[in-house]
DNA sequence: TGCCTTATTGTAAGTTTTTGCAATAACAAT
DNA sequence: ATTGTTATTGCAAAAACTTACAATAAGGCA
């Protein structure tokens, strides 16, 4: 079964359906797999699907990711960037010259149980930045 | 010493000016200490500055919050708020109705530890916000 | 006090993101 | 295949946020 097929029925399974736009912003998260702007994805999508419009890409990515197929993410500045669900992981991000490193989800999974724990929440989420100083600004 | 001239001289110190807008905004901030969006900072601090515009407010946020005058955070949705900066803590947001949590940041400090050896990263930053499902929203 | 440097602000315009609503199309049922 | 229901989209406009640059004013110094 090809992944779009996947998809598809993770959607219909929930009540929602496929549709040519969901599918060519997916096609674009996956073909990329970084994380990218709304815009940036709205400009790759639209050579795939003409016609397509911006506030239906930012329609589709929060529901995407409300979803569980795509995760968002603060990890510039203010602004939220998409990348298509994979692996459970984190980034760190270094306040000085903005680098970026990943952080598997394992690492801290210990972690997070004792703050299920604590808070008495649960299914806490991965997927979140950290801001910090990285190795080679702190020599500077 | 007021807290106004307290804030003045560390902004002195690296070399900033205290201004009468970056006090009216930090008089609201210290005033309601919740989250607060640039939009009702705006509002709020007219009232004691007019003529003061929002530009000046997105900017100011971002420079109190650089400066460790003031916090940011995505606690609602994808948009940035704003809070007085004081103790150290985190949010936990539940998916399913919103209800928002503080919790201490002495609760993660272990979780912060692992992340800085595992990383290389130091001086990772408070005041993240994590998303989970609340206790009474796992029962219904 | 009065001047000088330059950090900070306001203005005006641009860009990004959200919203309400009518038109469309997915897909379940016939 | 045809139809009906309604989730989803496009459109148009509004709201939120950012930017460039000239005007202003904070605060160091004479
Ligand atoms: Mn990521
Ligand atoms: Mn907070
Ligand atoms: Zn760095
Ligand atoms: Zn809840």
């Amino acid at each position: 079964m090809t992944c779009s097929a996947e998809y598809t029925l993770q959607l219909r399974a929930r009540g929602f359906r496929m549709t040519s736009q969901r599918l060519a912003i997916l096609h674009v998260l996956r073909h990329e797999g970084t994380h990218l702007s709304p815009g940036e994805i709205y400009k790759k999508a639209l050579m795939e699907l003409p016609g397509l419009t911006e506030p239906t890409v930012y329609r589709t990515l929060e529901f995407l990711a409300e979803n569980g197929l795509a995760r968002s993410s603060h990890a510039g500045g203010g602004r939220l960037t998409y990348q298509i669900a994979a692996a459970d992981h984190h980034h760190i991000v270094c306040r000085v010259c903005k680098t970026e490193i990943e952080v598997e989800h394992r690492l801290l999974s210990s972690l997070y149980h004792a703050l299920e724990t604590a808070s008495g929440f649960k299914n806490i989420g991965s997927h979140v930045t950290f801001f910090g100083v990285c190795p080679k600004c702190q020599t500077n």
